[in-house]
DNA sequence: TGTACATCAGTGAACGCGCGTTCACTGATGTAC
DNA sequence: TGTACATCAGTGAACGCGCGTTCACTGATGTAC
């Protein structure tokens, strides 16, 4: 089925008012994001955007569902498009794109990792979806990386700790994806060390203390696949 | 010299108008933080806060100053009141304790670390000797670690990474905090670690893959310190 | 192809609200002699 | 100890602004016959 012109207008519409929105939130923050300046940017009236989006709680779900897929996006072409079949060598290259998509989408990455919007909650049933997708790109990889031996994780650190068996059991599942706990256990531990650095880049903390934050980066990501018991080259 | 009657009046009141503020914030988020809601709390015309805070941003400056050394001060207790002499405890109770002050002032914690607030930035006057006053408790205790022997970092994390030197030997002539390089590159690792950890508790993000919040970071902190090379009982 | 009608896009005034800050003020507390 | 004065705490109206959303509407685009 084509779309008539109308349709088309319509969804030419929806994304000039999305990437409005995106660029007064890089200016005024993501938490006071107000649909006047929306409108006067497009040269709208205001109660003209109510026809595309019922109400600014509306336009916030759309962004933040968007938000999710790109990034999910971004992670799995990037393991795609990784010329080696090696998992560990498209591990690396998930976990970078991760990061570069959320320093080229500052705002974006802040909408959906930041405070929370005073009033507003996003509706899991459209975000829950979306984030197990980027989720899983890691996971099925370190998944493999665990199952083809290319990974012998010191003893420290080849067990779920005793005390989140019993969360990472009920996580499993609930959502429902056959992985072992030690990958999920490892995905999130991998998740949250790398949150914290891009988290801490973003609101320019870390920068008095390095000047590279790419490379820092990166040694972060080398470090988490070599206590992983990962052979590096 | 002591203090006179008003002048303690006056110190109760400023102290009352920012436990508000904050109870405020953490029902309304950091951001949108405003002072009539703060005066009608206290039964006061909005007018009349202008007598103890010049505007609101100076408001805003001194909850953060507050905040900043109120972490380091736990900090600094921790490591005091931990009664063994090891500077791996001592640096094991300083982590612990970094979490619990996050955990039970999440909104101060936020007001911190979280989203900047449009409009208005902190003057680093104010926070940047505050934030080293933390930064060099631990540091101290890794330097130490690392002078007495106590860890042997395996061969790809015994050295700064070579693109984050020029970096980290500019910081320390830049805070002269005598330390070496090896010292601040862990305890900018563990710090942004760390971060990610509590980010995505405080947020909510991690809850659905891990029950016990505690146990895993105390699990990461454990981590941190077998990847620096400390031998833990 | 032409026309009547339905649907859609967009307008503009208004409501009720909240915001930070200004200004000129009143009354209470403290201080100097 | 008493009094005149200075300082401080707090008031209340007003300014100019921005907000999300309501309502009743006009004009353009598409559709059915």
């Amino acid at each position: 089925m084509e779309k008539t012109r109308r349709e088309q207008k319509r969804e030419d519409t929806i994304n000039e008012i999305k990437a409005i929105a995106r660029h007064l939130m890089s200016e005024g923050g993501t938490t006071t994001l107000s649909m006047r300046p929306i409108a006067a940017e497009m040269r709208m009236s205001v109660m003209g955007l109510y026809r595309y989006f019922e109400n600014r709680d509306a336009l916030l779900t759309a962004l933040i569902a968007d938000n999710f897929n790109a990034m999910a996006d971004a992670m799995e072409n990037a393991r795609d498009s990784e010329r080696s079949d090696d998992p560990v060598q498209k591990l690396l290259a998930v976990l970078i794109a991760y990061r570069s998509w959320a320093i080229e989408h500052p705002v974006d990455f802040q909408l959906n990792y930041g405070n929370p919007i005073p009033g507003y909650e996003a509706p899991p049933e459209i975000t829950v979806p979306a984030v197990v997708r980027s989720f899983v790109v890691a996971i099925g990889l370190i998944e493999e990386i665990l199952q083809r031996g290319l990974a012998i994780p010191p003893p420290h650190y080849d067990h779920v700790p005793p005390p989140l068996e019993a969360g990472i059991g009920t996580a499993l599942e609930r959502y429902g994806y056959p992985v072992s706990p030690l990958a999920l256990y490892f995905a999130v531990t991998g998740w949250s060390q790398l949150h914290g650095v891009i988290m801490l880049e973003l609101f320019n903390h870390i920068q008095p203390l390095i000047e590279d934050s790419t490379a820092y980066y990166e040694a972060q990501v080398h470090n988490l696949l070599y206590n992983m018991g990962v052979k590096l080259p």
